[in-house]
DNA sequence: AATGGACTGCACACCAGTGTGCAGTGGAGA
DNA sequence: TCTCCACTGCACACTGGTGTGCAGTCCATT
């Protein structure tokens, strides 16, 4: 069933490299155009518009594509019914890899295309929120700020550390777990046993 | 001494109203053009560059302002002698309103201006680190990212929570310095200990 | 060998923003 | 009253990006 004939698996390559390196390039520079990327693809910039008709449908794939991985794996370690924080070390554990590909995104909310990125990025951030709810409601988490807040400055906090991994010498995954377990209200020394029971 | 002639007052008001609504029209939108400046200065936009000679005057202008008065108030709550915990209390008490204010400049800091603006920034991110630094040195602080890192966040997060206080309902400045205290790895306890002695 | 289509390489038109030039206009200061 | 000058209101040139059109090339498929 899935026999592709060499001509369309080259196109769909084309078309996963232009992505793939569209995440890569905007995510050093948000404000690169369509030149930079099909550039650092390999291919000529017309091309690139016959893949995607407009700048703004090569950031709304982008991001449908981070929103399934996110969801995925947030609807995952939401399913092993684990205590929130548990669950929170989880989630930022699976999500490292993907947050530091994606950081772009975090950007890219602001300015020209944050209204279509925030729409397709609000599911997600309500699964957030409700997890973060959660975690309130059984008291492991900290109810100085209200859950959607909350969520969404930890979940930033994740980026931007995974953002200052390029220029810093790799704070790494784990301090950015502590960090946001620490801001979501969890003691310094049960956010440690966390991390370490899954460094 | 400060005699000032009706016409050179009337320029340097003109001047200073520019300032003041850039800061408000960039700060809803950091991609905002020299005409939106302004049109919301009440001004044609050839007079802002009677002004500004270009729009990178106006930013570091924009920058130099902030950098002074938080450098200001840095340097003042420092000369207290407080612990390091106490005085980043203080610090974001007397930053907060500023901070409201000036939150454009974090996302000034990518994109086009960056390096200008960061240049000007530096200066301040040191006072931050050292503080920090101390905090970390004294044990009030916790270790789980560098002083640099840690102090970089921990701003930004006050930043990001000044800024979604247009759209929520006014977290406000207590809990944005909770949770900067929570994730610099103050116990929950000791931080609303230390914001509840200085509301 | 012929065909179809992905990709190239160039051509455009269009737009939005920046920065400049210059002849007004109106009000403060001599 | 006359002069100066901040501000206006147009003009313009320039830049850099977007999106489209189209002839041509190359190669997998038929």
């Amino acid at each position: 069933m899935s026999t592709e004939s060499s001509r369309a698996r080259s196109m769909r390559e084309t078309r996963d490299r232009i992505l793939d390196v569209a995440l890569d390039v905007l995510g050093e520079n948000p404000d690169a155009g369509m030149g930079d990327i099909a550039s650092a693809a390999g291919v000529v910039r017309r091309t690139v518009y016959d893949h995607f008709p407009s700048r703004l449908d090569l950031v709304r794939t982008l991001t449908e594509r981070a929103v399934t991985e996110v969801t995925a794996v947030l609807t995952e370690v939401e399913a092993s019914g684990a205590e929130a924080d548990a669950t929170w070390v989880a989630f930022i554990a699976r999500l490292w890899p993907v947050a530091h590909r994606y950081r772009v995104l975090l950007a890219l909310r602001r300015g020209e295309y944050g209204e279509a990125i925030h729409a397709l990025l609000g599911p997600v951030d309500e699964l957030l929120a409700d997890l973060v709810k959660r975690g309130q409601d059984t008291d492991v988490f900290a109810r100085h700020l209200p859950a959607d807040t909350l969520s969404q400055v930890a979940y930033g906090v994740v980026f931007a550390i995974a953002d200052s991994d390029l220029s810093n010498g790799t704070p790494g995954a784990r301090a950015a777990t502590i960090t946001s377990l620490l801001m979501l209200g969890v003691p310094e020394t049960r956010a440690i046993a966390l991390v370490g029971a899954q460094p």
